[in-house]
DNA sequence: CTCTAAGAGATTTTT
DNA sequence: TCTCTTAGAG
């Protein structure tokens, strides 16, 4: 048992070993936080504090609990099987198909992704002959999806005075009574449906509670409200609740996350034990000093100070290019020497705060030739030939899942036009049933054309009978026509492959371990839960949408925005376009406390890099077509001037001289400068000082003589026009 | 049904 | 500027 508690420091080896009571830790960037949560679980079972089964530990991301998994598996000579170690989603999906009757789920109940939900949003704003130009299904589903994460149905929705309140209200209600009518759930559905299930079926909740001894979360900062109640009710009988977060690296509020959780998990569970890990075992001591000088500037903390036993290390390399492109370039001619010194690939980062930004650094890289892998984008499940053949699997489990009949009923194209399946939905509405039910009952001109695809789904399922889960994705993609389909299309080879590639998903997906550990443990909570594998998969595919990018195998330089850096680390960071306005985001200017999630994000982005961290901004950027100046980020002026180390003369706000300017921009950039009119004292993209704005760039001018007007972005302080003449301007 | 053209909109993201 | 969505023609 010592080999375990060996390697911890003693703040960590606290954290491991404190007794079965609540607790938060408060773990800093790199400072050891999944090796304290997988270690406290292995130290708790070893210890015989509690068997495997009575654990629940929950991440947000499949990969984080993939991660704990792996690791627990590498401490403990036991088996994991009978631990609950799983998203937020996958545990109470797991939970609702156990216990699927009492939560008034169909068995096969089917998981809609945010694509489908939207889809099914539009539908229901259709249906309601609501029109989409003035309430736009996206503010629909965000106001759905943002209820539900306040626990709210809709009839605990208080009444709006403006009409979109009333009329997305009724969209609300109106959409969940469909979802419930189909058997699909959402993915703020699933906590809401698990989270009532437990509060109304007290027997359950109490044998769950019973159950459950020690509750650990991971990246607590992240939970939203329902998350947060959810945990409250699972720990309300006697658990041992242990929250491990970093309000520091709060940086998903927009999609609900409430850092309040925190605070308020301190209050009203009266946390014994509070520790804070401020060691770091990740970054040199100048990129911490650094990290910390930023995030002192945010006032709203918990507090915490990154320290580390390693050397200071090099200083943080600035860049200030003239253009976006030069940026790049020089990022690029940066990666080529770290490449050339023998640094691989994928210890360099390259970040960025959206991703618009990504664009003309893979320019760059591309032409010179450096082999370079971007995150986000599609994933896996989220193609269109797999969403399809998804569909037509999704079918097979359950024939009233509207928006799979809806997706393939004319795909590959059997001649079922618009007019077809909307009297097709019109039947359904009228003989309130779903539309497989609607069509297997239709008589008329298009029962011929839509009674094909009933045959076809029909037969789908009788041949696929008793067949095992990737014999039966094989059948289904070849016997739908998907595959014909795609093999005709000009540009469909990767879709079939894709195709192709799903059968060994599903291949693996029955194999894998995970799957086979929850099966068993499902028969054994609830022997009525059923083996079905089929919508086990659907399932995973929908939790789980799959890896990012294909090209796995091959070293390449890693560009990501810095949301999705999150909980990575890398040797070389470089973190781009710190300009006002772009990072900070100018949106933030106007959000309540916008500025000091963006700061906390630069937190994060700071503390990615072990040994060395560029820092680099653009005078010049185009952005939606348009060239904009913007001024260098505050965050620059936020870190410790000692541990920056210029590769660019400075822009003259120290030396008051502007040294730089010493050197021309090439001719072909500099067009906007050399229209505007010669004899102005000042010109586009210089840095100026205003006596009441501040320091700010000309963007623009116009006239001349005591006519001459420059327009000026002071940044926050907005834009404006300032005739020459009465503007007290001086060089910045 | 497929192709083209015009228009809107353009942070951040996991499940 | 670019990209994605949707409306209308062929």
């Amino acid at each position: 048992m010592s080999s375990l508690l060996d390697a911890l420091n003693p703040e960590q080896l606290q954290a491991v070993t404190l007794p079965s009571q609540h607790a938060l830790i408060l773990a800093g960037a790199g400072s050891g936080k999944t090796r304290v949560l997988t270690t406290r679980i292995a130290w708790l079972i070893q210890t015989g504090n509690v068997s495997p089964s009575g654990v629940l530990a929950v991440t947000f991301t499949n990969k984080a609990a993939k991660e704990m998994l792996t690791r627990i598996s590498a401490m403990l000579p036991i088996s994991t099987r009978g631990m609950w170690i799983g998203t937020f989603h996958g545990l109470c999906n797991r939970m609702l198909r156990a216990h699927h009757r009492d939560a008034a789920l169909p068995q096969a109940f089917q998981i809609l992704d945010s694509q489908d939900q939207l889809a099914a949003v539009k539908r229901t704003l259709k249906a309601l002959n609501i029109d989409e130009d003035r309430f736009q299904p996206r503010q629909v589903q965000w106001f759905i999806n943002d209820h539900k994460e306040e626990g709210r149905r809709p009839k605990d929705v208080a009444d709006a005075n403006d009409e979109f309140g009333r009329r997305a209200l009724q969209v609300y209600a109106a959409y969940d009574e469909q979802c419930q009518k189909e058997g699909v759930v959402d993915f703020p559905e699933l906590l809401l449906r698990c989270y009532e299930l437990l509060q109304r079926n007290e027997p359950l909740r109490a044998h769950y509670q019973a159950r459950f001894r020690h509750i650990l979360v991971d990246e607590f900062q992240d939970t939203n409200r329902l998350q947060y109640q959810w945990l409250k009710q699972l720990a309300g009988a006697g658990a041992a609740l242990f929250a491990v977060g970093d309000d520091d690296q709060s940086i998903y509020r927009f999609r609900g996350a409430n850092v309040g959780n925190m605070a308020d998990f301190e209050r009203e569970f009266h946390v014994p034990n509070v520790i804070r890990l401020e060691q770091n075992y990740r970054s040199h001591g100048n990129i911490l000093d650094a990290a910390n000088a930023l995030i002192s500037h945010n006032r709203k903390r918990l507090g915490k100070n990154l320290w580390t036993a390693a050397g200071e290390g090099e200083p943080l390399w600035v860049y200030e290019a003239q253009t976006d492109g030069y940026e790049a370039s020089w990022i690029a001619e940066e990666v080529q020497s770290l490449l050339a010194d023998g640094r691989a690939g994928r210890d360099i980062a390259i970040l960025y705060r959206s991703n618009a930004q990504s664009r003309v650094i893979e320019h760059a890289l591309f032409s010179q030739g450096i082999p370079y892998r971007v995150y986000g984008g599609l994933r896996f499940f989220e193609r269109q030939e797999v969403k399809h053949a998804l569909a037509y699997l999704r079918l097979l489990a359950n024939p009233n899942d509207d928006a799979a009949f809806l997706r393939v009923v004319n795909f590959p194209a059997r001649g079922i036009g618009a007019r077809s399946v909307e009297a097709l939905q019109d039947a359904a509405r009228a003989a309130d049933t779903s539309l497989w039910q609607a069509a297997a009952r239709l008589s008329g001109k298009s029962a011929a054309s839509v009674g094909a695809f009933v045959k076809l789904v029909t037969a789908l399922r009788e041949a696929t009978q008793g067949l095992p889960l990737p014999e039966v994705v094989a059948h289904v993609i070849d016997a739908s026509g998907l595959i014909g389909h795609y093999q005709a299309e000009r540009e469909g080879a990767d879709r079939v492959e894709n195709l192709n590639e799903l059968v060994n998903a599903a291949a693996a997906f029955v194999q894998d371990d995970a799957y086979v550990a929850q099966f068993v443990a499902d028969a054994a909570e609830s022997p009525a839960a059923p083996a079905d594998p089929l919508s086990a998969f659907l399932s995973h595919a929908a939790l789980e949408s799959g890896e990012n990018q294909a090209a796995e195998g091959a070293d390449a330089i890693q560009m990501m925005t810095m949301h999705s850096a999150k909980g990575l680390e890398f040797h070389v960071v470089f973190i781009s376009g710190l300009e006002e306005g772009l990072f900070p985001h100018e949106q933030s200017f106007v959000e309540e406390d916008g500025l000091e999630e963006e700061r906390r994000l630069m937190y994060v982005a700071i503390t990615r890099a072990r040994t060395r961290l560029y820092l680099s901004y653009a005078q010049t950027r185009l952005l939606h077509g348009q060239t904009r100046y913007n001024l260098p980020s505050r965050f620059l002026d936020e870190l410790p001037k000692g541990v920056l180390k210029w590769l660019t003369p400075q822009l003259g706000r120290a030396l008051g001289e502007r040294a730089w300017r010493a050197e021309e921009p090439p001719a072909h950039l500099n067009r906007a400068a050399r229209s505007s009119p010669s004899r102005l004292p000042f010109r586009v993209g210089q840095n100026v000082v205003h006596p009441k704005f501040g320091q700010g760039v000309i963007v623009n001018a116009e006239g001349s003589g005591t006519d001459a007007r420059v327009q000026i972005n002071f940044g926050p302080q907005g834009m404006k026009w300032l005739q020459l003449e009465y503007a007290k301007l001086t060089a910045a």
